[in-house]
DNA sequence: CGATTGACCGAAG
DNA sequence: CCTTCGGCCAATC
């Protein structure tokens, strides 16, 4: 039940330390390529879940659109810096460098 | 129960 | 380059 929010929980928590990937990635990977706003809500909803590290999921742009929900709207930054990524004006650095795809790096669902 | 909104994305003008 | 629009689906008003 509520599989697709669940999914969502089990991808974020692969991130890799250090990484970071965007909604619609796993929205994708998911299969729901346009319920990317599901991902962003899955987040909203579960912002107290479990070890799901939101803050490495930002929009498509590697903008922390995402902060002002977070305690202080400087957790989120603050979590990422200290994952060895930087940010500037609430935008992630080369985030080409740091974005991680769950469609190359994780096996498909349909196994 | 209808209307609005939302941590998004992509295409079109 | 910037603005607008459609779509997706759940939660809230």
């Amino acid at each position: 039940m509520s599989q697709f929010f669940d999914q969502v929980y089990q991808v974020v928590q692969k991130i890799p330390v250090g990484r970071v990937t965007s909604y619609g990635a796993i929205a994708r990977y998911l299969g729901h390529p346009q319920s990317a706003r599901m991902v962003g809500y899955a987040m909203n909803v579960s912002h107290n879940h479990l070890d799901v590290p939101a803050h490495r999921v930002v929009n498509r742009n590697g903008l922390l659109t995402g902060k002002h929900h977070f305690p202080g709207c400087k957790l989120m930054q603050q979590l990422l810096e200290s994952e060895g990524i930087n940010i500037k004006n609430d935008q992630i650095v080369d985030f080409k460098d740091f974005f991680w795809d769950p469609n190359l790096s994780l096996p498909p669902l349909y196994i």
